[in-house]
DNA sequence: AACAACTCTCGAATCGATTCGATCGATTCG
DNA sequence: CGAATCGATCGAATCGATTCGAGAGTTGTT
């Protein structure tokens, strides 16, 4: 690199491109172009020419970028994950989500971009090459990159995420469910219940969940289910958890167990919060469910929870996240899917009872 | 869409291109390039005329696919796991080194694409546009892909994989590791020792570990962890698991503990795998450490294991993934990055002691 | 006043492929 | 035997931006 530019340029061996490959099998470039893609009418003879020369120049085939340019379609479909994906994979709620989505994404030969919000220092959501975006459980933070989304004409699909116009929506009863589950804590006679809250804003900060940061949240799911909560316990609140995770139960658990009056019941947002909560429990000696009932979210099968069942919503993870996957592969077909709300069903187990008196 | 094709065709309102902008704001193309991406001199006022025809267009932003083709650069890393999602996402050892590569990614704005190993169905890796990729315990029927990659001069990092030509290894002590796990076993003067090993073929069939299959698998960790457990029992074998779960270990731990003269010691290739060999132990009352020694893989923590300090080899997860991210970005910069190994280290807890007389 | 230096803008080439319509021979049909 | 048909191939336009070198206009120096 340190001679001087000469006239001619050592040949550099640039990657070869579909011209030369033409070129060299004595074709012209579109010719090329069908032997490689099949759509259209190419001899045997001519065919079998150009992929010698392709093989004779170490071509690899068309280069994916120009056709994205050319296609206008990079099949790519970005997934954008409220959490850091550490976060995020740690529940095995959204891995189910995420693996309906691959299912079916990956029939229609799309490729997944996994993303996570901005401000985030990830990628800028409405930089990379994406044919279409779901959006899981994001809050409406993301408002300026569905409007880029819109003007790229970009289809978007959210997942239990507020509505927003021209974005297709796959919901979840969150609410409904929510308030099912408060219903059967209230039949068993509890009357001092507390929640345990997904976090309730981009920060994750713990702590109690008080009006002013509910108010102020842009979580719709989590949102959703404190109303359901409402709808039977029209007062209650409770505490907010960092992330999904047995450990945040366990600190939120401990926060509600200490206080002198504490709750004979606790409505945990997810499965995972709920068994943290149990182990709190376990700590200080309060029985579940005789002393304590506790509720969980999602239905996931969780290891080491082996002495209980969990009463919990069961929720269809991998139908939901299906049906988004399904939702993109029809929209980026042209056609117009109709959006989708899926039922959570209440599944009693052995950590609700009758409230202590 | 019924009507003739008239010679004027309906406006259709194309998307606006850079082109279109530029013209409304009366400047050149080039110009107008400029003033979005801020590299080169643009005045103040040309800049805002420039912004100003845009938004009055509707204009998002130059077109990521036509980026992609002029730059030569999508932004896009791809990261290939061997396993389905849902299976890889699983094992948490798994999510601590993704998490470490999409945060080193993250940081210098490039994109994870989620693959999936090809014969799945998902899409062909060759055919995303990417700028590089990762590949995780993948076996080598990569190879055909990795001959693409390499004549498209895209870099690929293999984080613990066969070694192969052009390929920058991201390395884990995978057969000293356990070779050295095997010896704390022994000294304990553990003799009858049985393996629960991960998936050997890609059709992730369960069953015995048989010299035939172990011949004619490509699984290169699980290979190489077998090895360094004969180093120290040279005709061990035992049992392979379906994928890195608590139920896998069970399963295998309840075919292995049922024999006569069942083992003493039983060495799994993941921590999933070893609590599900204690889980199968207690399910026969068969008491660990006392009767039973089980030894584990990778150090991660495990909601529900907590009557047990797993004897387990601890693995640097987030610093391989992190590794394998910087090496991406460096390669990316035209920087010759060196292959690293990282050591696992033995942490001896309270599930293995002395064999039983 | 002439020249250098600097700032801003533009034209044209380029990235690598796809695709539509036209062309050209050869075959088939009436 | 002339015309219609069909298959194979080619030329040229296009996708949407970036970038290099050149040119125009302005300011500063001696």
């Amino acid at each position: 690199m340190q001679d001087e530019a000469t006239s001619a340029p050592p040949p550099a061996r640039a990657r070869p491109n579909l011209a030369a490959v033409a070129a060299l099998a004595g074709v012209s470039a579109s010719t090329a172009s069908l032997a490689f893609s099949g759509a259209g009418p190419v001899s045997a003879t001519t065919r079998a020419k150009v992929l010698a020369a392709a093989e004779q120049l170490n071509y690899a085939g068309p280069d994916p970028r120009a056709q994205s340019l050319r296609r206008g379609r990079s099949g790519i479909v970005g997934v954008v994950m409220e959490d850091r994906l550490r976060d995020a994979f740690r529940d095995p709620v959204n891995i189910a989500m995420l693996d309906g989505i691959s299912d079916e994404l990956g029939t229609a030969s799309l490729g997944l971009l996994l993303l996570t919000e901005p401000g985030q220092g990830g990628v800028d959501l409405s930089i990379a090459p994406m044919d279409a975006v779901i959006l899981v459980g994001c809050s409406t933070q993301l408002d300026k990159a569905v409007v880029v989304f819109r003007q790229r004409g970009i289809p978007v699909v959210a997942i239990e995420a507020e509505p927003m116009p021209d974005v297709l929506a796959i919901d979840l009863d969150n609410r409904d469910a929510t308030a099912r589950a408060a219903r059967h804590v209230r039949q068993l006679g509890h009357e001092r219940v507390a929640l345990v809250t997904l976090p309730l804003e981009p920060s994750h900060a713990r702590g109690v969940l008080t009006a002013e940061r509910e108010a102020a949240s842009t979580a719709y799911t989590v949102r959703e289910r404190i109303r359901g909560a409402r709808e039977v316990f029209p007062g209650v609140t409770g505490v907010v958890a960092s992330a999904s995770l047995v450990e945040e139960g366990l600190i939120a658990g401990r926060e509600l167990l200490s206080s002198a009056d504490r709750p004979t019941a606790i409505i945990a947002q997810s499965d995972l919060l709920a068994l943290g909560v149990i182990r709190a429990a376990e700590e200080r000696g309060i029985r579940v469910p005789q002393d304590l009932s506790v509720v969980g979210f999602d239905g996931v099968r969780i290891e080491g929870a082996d002495a209980y069942e969990l009463t919990t919503l069961v929720q269809p993870s991998v139908a939901k996240g299906r049906a988004a996957g399904r939702a993109i592969v029809e929209l980026l077909e042209g056609g117009t899917p109709a959006p989708s709300g899926f039922r959570s069903e209440l599944r009693i187990g052995n950590t609700t009872a009758a409230a202590p008196r």
